[in-house]
RNA sequence: CGCGGAGUGGAGCAGUCCGGUAGCUCGUUGGGCUCAUAACCCAAAGGUCAGGUGGUUCAAAUCCCCUCUCCGCAACCA
């Protein structure tokens, strides 16, 4: 029954429009991990990763960067690889969603689900920008104008292909109740029941006349398959799938259904729903799990470019080593709950656990073999004495409780915890050392078997933690089996054989000092924010208007009489507002950042002949003027207190 | 009342399903050891387990009720 032993994981495909920081990365180590641990378990694994590389934004970036799309792709992709290789990540494939077989066939399944009647196309009728050739719905144009660039739009229909996802709708609802465990963590398969699927689905539009980067729908080249049916294929175009082929190839039929997508919490939606429904209506098997991870906060602030906490993976690599990284990934990242990372806690993380407890068990071990015994690793002996025997075995025990904890936590992809049950070990050990006194042991020849054993024990002990951790630092696993003199990788006791001639003791995780190092990382980042960062980033130019255009814009002073919040609505500020010659009620989206005493008597800009517009059932004639912050952060425009209210604002 | 998760010593978490006076890692303080990377080992200090001076019970972090706060998802930035 080997032959079962099968097991396909995928991670999401990463859009290739900017280099990838440490929380994309922490899904291939992850991913990675858990399929280093089935290998090691004996199974056939298949593991696949790669990238998404159409749609409008690459298109865009390109542009700007003045290089064909193609070429904008294969730069980044290029680098998200390199990361990938750095971090050792095991991948047996790497797709690109610009690989010729991967766009073929993705046509043949537009195809085949139109043929089928599963994708109908239809009029999507919206607010269309010319200049822009963009799409809008009613609520997100503003006054009868573009939201980008503020040009009048048009009603206008568009013909569109529309994924019925009303059909699939019941059919993988219960799905998600028949197979507990198919969308984990658990709270993430609420989300969607809750938000999505109880509610009810509307179809999905799964292509765009909008931008040509993608992938043509064959029969109609006006249209270029959307990001979903594009996208989220790869998972079986990887193995070969193509609905055109009289059988599919052996390595798809082998490895389908996968065992497991890891995925980022963002997009669970994606996979368990369109994904899902995509399969079923091409009649394919469905995976058995979708695993959506949580991400790593800087802190307890979201990473982001514009806050310029961003920390990249090779980065953190040059500080702390790639099996520095994956460590502080794999044991700090919680089961459901967003992880934290800063370079303090990676620091503090390296030393105690792998420089203090792991470095400093195997040097001091490997030392005192070469010390007693010539770097000879020697023969366990039984022992009489209660007290010792004692010590041995509770050793031993710890051993076999980390081999089934670690199997146990595994299964369940609870990294932190099979980590962690390895790392008890170890302190296991550390003070096993200072039980048995090795080095008093040595001073009276008469206690030459005992040493033996107590040293036995260590080495065997460190042989079966480097098997275990293999999945998760094999660099330095590696490196550990070169000091044994050992490969042997087995999880049983007792198969580190006497005679075996260790190597030299080394130093596997130097210690860091961690206010030194803070330091010079901040050094680092100031020179490379120098060298890269000399101008801040040019915002998109929006074209120029005449001054008539602008005049079209009335902008008048105005006093805020009163503020509360709407209820119901986190962002939302209710304002009465007054103009001398009349009150306007103002819904803003400012309560995040405004207490209604921050604001109430305050003087603002009204924009007030905007079209008034209801916002959570609320009318709100008009807009007050603000700035958006790279931060995130609204800040409203105020007026002098004198400022008459009324007046004309130009 | 949109859906869900969480509030436990300075920090991060376990314990809650199956009630019986709190456990782990880091940090702090003191001690020990010297094989080892100022490391390792031991000990101590520190918690009314968000609040209700709420209910059930011989007994509640754990069950029930109410309130507050934080986070995720959804909605929402005119």
């Amino acid at each position: 029954m080997s032959e079962n032993k099968k097991f396909y994981i995928t991670t999401a495909i990463p859009y290739a429009s900017q280099k990838p920081h440490i929380g994309n990365t922490y899904e291939v180590i992850m991913t990675d991990a858990v399929a280093r641990y089935k290998r090691q378990r004996g199974y056939d694994v298949f593991f696949l990763t790669g990238t998404d590389e159409h749609g409008q934004k690459i298109e865009e970036k390109s542009k700007e960067a003045g290089v064909s799309p193609k070429e904008y792709a294969d730069k980044v992709s290029l680098e998200l690889r390199g990361i990938w290789d750095l971090m050792g990540a095991s991948y047996n494939k790497f797709i690109r969603t610009t690989d010729d077989y991967h766009m073929k066939s993705v046509q043949h399944i537009f195809k085949k689900l139109y043929d089928k009647g599963d994708i109908y196309i239809d009029e999507y009728e919206g607010w269309y920008c010319t200049p822009d050739e963009s799409f809008y719905t009613d609520t997100q144009i503003i006054d009868g104008k573009c939201p980008d660039c503020g040009r009048p739009v048009q009603r206008m229909k568009e013909e569109a292909y529309f994924l019925r996802l009303s059909k699939y709708a019941d059919k993988l609802l219960k799905h998600i109740e028949d197979h507990p465990g198919f969308i984990e963590p658990e709270s993430r398969k609420k989300e969607m029941v809750n938000n999505f699927l109880l509610p009810g689905l509307r179809d999905l539009c799964v292509s765009r006349t909008s931008f040509k980067w993608g992938v043509p729908v064959d029969f109609n080249d006006r249209h270029v398959i959307y990001v979903w049916i594009d996208a989220l294929s790869n998972y079986i175009t990887a193995l070969g799938y193509d609905p055109e082929n009289e059988t599919q190839p052996e390595l798809y039929k082998k490895f389908w259904p996968c065992d497991v997508h890891m995925i980022g919490k963002d997009i669970v939606r994606f996979h368990s729903i369109y994904w899902i429904i995509l399969l079923m209506a091409l009649e394919l098997p469905i995976p058995k799990k979708i695993f959506g991870h949580p991400w790593f906060n800087f802190g307890a602030d979201k990473m982001s470019k514009s806050r310029g906490n961003v920390i990249y993976a090779d980065e953190l690599a040059s500080y702390f080593g790639v099996d520095g990284v994956r460590y502080y990934c794999l044991a700090e990242m919680p089961y459901a709950s967003d992880g934290s990372i800063t370079y303090e806690s990676v620091a503090v993380r390296y030393n105690t656990d792998l420089a203090n407890n792991l470095g400093n068990l195997v040097k001091r071990t490997i030392e005192m073999t070469k010390k007693y015994f010539g770097g000879v690793v020697p023969s366990p002996e039984d022992c009489s004495d209660k007290t010792q025997s004692a010590l041995d075995n509770d050793i031993k025990k710890h051993i076999t409780e980390a081999v089934s904890n670690v199997d146990k936590y595994m299964e369940n992809y609870c990294i932190s915890d099979a980590l962690d049950s390895i790392f008890t070990m170890f302190r296991r050990a550390n003070k096993y050392i200072d039980e048995t006194t090795p080095w008093n042991l040595a001073k009276d020849e008469a206690n030459r078997a005992r040493l033996a054993t107590v040293l036995y024990n260590l080495l065997e002990t460190i042989r079966v933690g480097a098997a275990l951790l293999k999945p998760f630092i094999p660099e330095t696993v590696e490196k550990i089996f070169k000091m044994l003199g050992c490969e042997n990788d087995a999880l049983e006791i007792g198969n580190l054989c006497a005679g075996t001639v260790t190597g030299e003791a080394e130093v596997l995780f130097a210690r860091v000092d961690e206010a030194k190092l803070l330091a010079q990382i901040e050094k680092d980042k100031n020179i490379k924010n120098a060298e890269e960062n000399i101008q801040p980033e040019k915002p998109e130019a929006i074209p120029e208007i005449d001054i008539n255009h602008f005049m079209g814009t009335e902008l008048r002073a105005a006093a805020v009489l009163s503020a509360e919040t709407v209820p119901g609505a986190k962002k939302l500020l209710k304002l009465q507002l007054d103009l001398g010659y009349e009150k306007r009620q103002v819904v803003s989206g400012i309560a995040e950042f405004y207490k209604p005493e921050d604001i109430i008597g305050k003087k603002v800009i009204l924009v007030s002949n905007l079209k008034p517009a209801v916002l959570r059932g609320v009318e709100s004639q008009g807009m007050i003027l603000a700035s958006d912050g790279k931060d995130g952060k609204i800040r409203v425009i105020f007026l002098d207190c004198d400022t008459e209210i009324g007046s004309r604002i130009r």
